[in-house]
DNA sequence: GCCTATGCCCGAATAAAATTCGGCAACAGG
DNA sequence: CCTGTTGCCGAATTTTATTCGGGCATAGGC
């Protein structure tokens, strides 16, 4: 028997729900391929094909994993052209207007976020023309101001939300950065 | 028998892989739910399942999907923080050193793009500081101009690339504009 | 220290799904 | 009119997901 020690176990938390080592290895095995077998898995991460599934079921129950989805090419469907859509708005936040244009297919990502601009749209179209229809269809609401287009040229990275987290990408800045008490 | 023949080959290697409106439509459906069984989905879209692999099979031969993947809830993984990070660079396109920053597991998007920038990158970290370090590293880069940063506040739209196209976008636009001949 | 409740895991059985296969019909080209 | 090709179907077949009963270790009450 290769029972591993469980030191993955974490002291009863009541409130939030675990997310320990293997969970995250699972997570992020499940980015890359989702469509892959439970058996394959289970012996890569080490665990029953049981016990895989259970935890891969309880990572969608707590809404760790929100969906399984399949990624397009953008451009082999038919819509070659990314593009980010800076908007500058009159007034706070997303307005109904800008709702219902983000309900669009070619709208992919719609943030509010800080700095001189109030809101990031990402949106992928077939043509040029159809770029100008969506930009045309935001100035037809009087909350925004101003746009600023950005064309993608080529994309070197395009990807979901990734498991693994850089451990040490904040600790090399703190040194000489957070006062001495 | 499956010959192929040269001159069905175009520039690229890759014969025009036609996609129809079913293609269009199973696309649509796996984006949304790619955990679907072929029984159900088979049924919404009027074929046999049988059929419905042959071509759902097809769609990944041909890179119209090009995977399928989980998608993960940013906070529950322990990175909540959201940022856009435009930067200036000293010359022309992607440098090697960018793009081993693109490998990052907090690095989600690097596209190049037309404007007043050179590069966007979306990035999913932990927590502030390890944004701070994400910048650091980028300006350890000699290529690396400035960087102007856009902390998301909200999200509003988040999601992989839509197989449906608004057919009218362009040509609302259109009239007056286009010029008679 | 002992006892029990709990969480996590496993192997095997079962249910469900994917995948393959042979054949039929529509269509285009010779 | 023939013929090769394409896309589809229903039914087998194989692979996979899912369930089930139980074992082991830990934590906490007593």
């Amino acid at each position: 028997m290769k029972q591993e020690k469980t030191d993955n176990l974490q002291p009863g938390g009541v409130s939030a729900p675990r997310f320990d080592a293997i969970d995250r290895k699972i997570s992020a095995a499940l980015v890359k391929d989702a469509g892959r077998s439970f058996a394959s898995l289970s012996e890569e991460i080490g665990l029953s094909a049981a016990a895989l599934h259970e935890r891969v079921k309880r990572l969608r129950a707590n809404g760790v994993i929100r969906r399984t989805q399949a990624a397009l090419d953008g451009a082999k469907i038919g819509k070659p052209l990314l593009a980010y859509i800076h908007v500058t708005t009159a007034g706070w936040g997303i307005t109904p207007g800008l709702m219902k244009i983000a309900q669009l297919p070619e709208v992919e990502e719609v943030q509010t976020v800080t700095g001189d601009i109030s809101v990031i749209m990402k949106v992928r179209v077939s043509h040029s023309l159809a770029l100008q229809g969506l930009l045309a269809r935001l100035y037809k609401l009087k909350e925004v101001r101003a746009t600023s287009s950005h064309v993608v040229l080529s994309t070197h990275q395009e990807r979901p939300v990734q498991a693994e987290i850089t451990e040490d990408l904040g600790s090399e800045v703190a040194v000489g950065i957070i006062p001495e008490v």
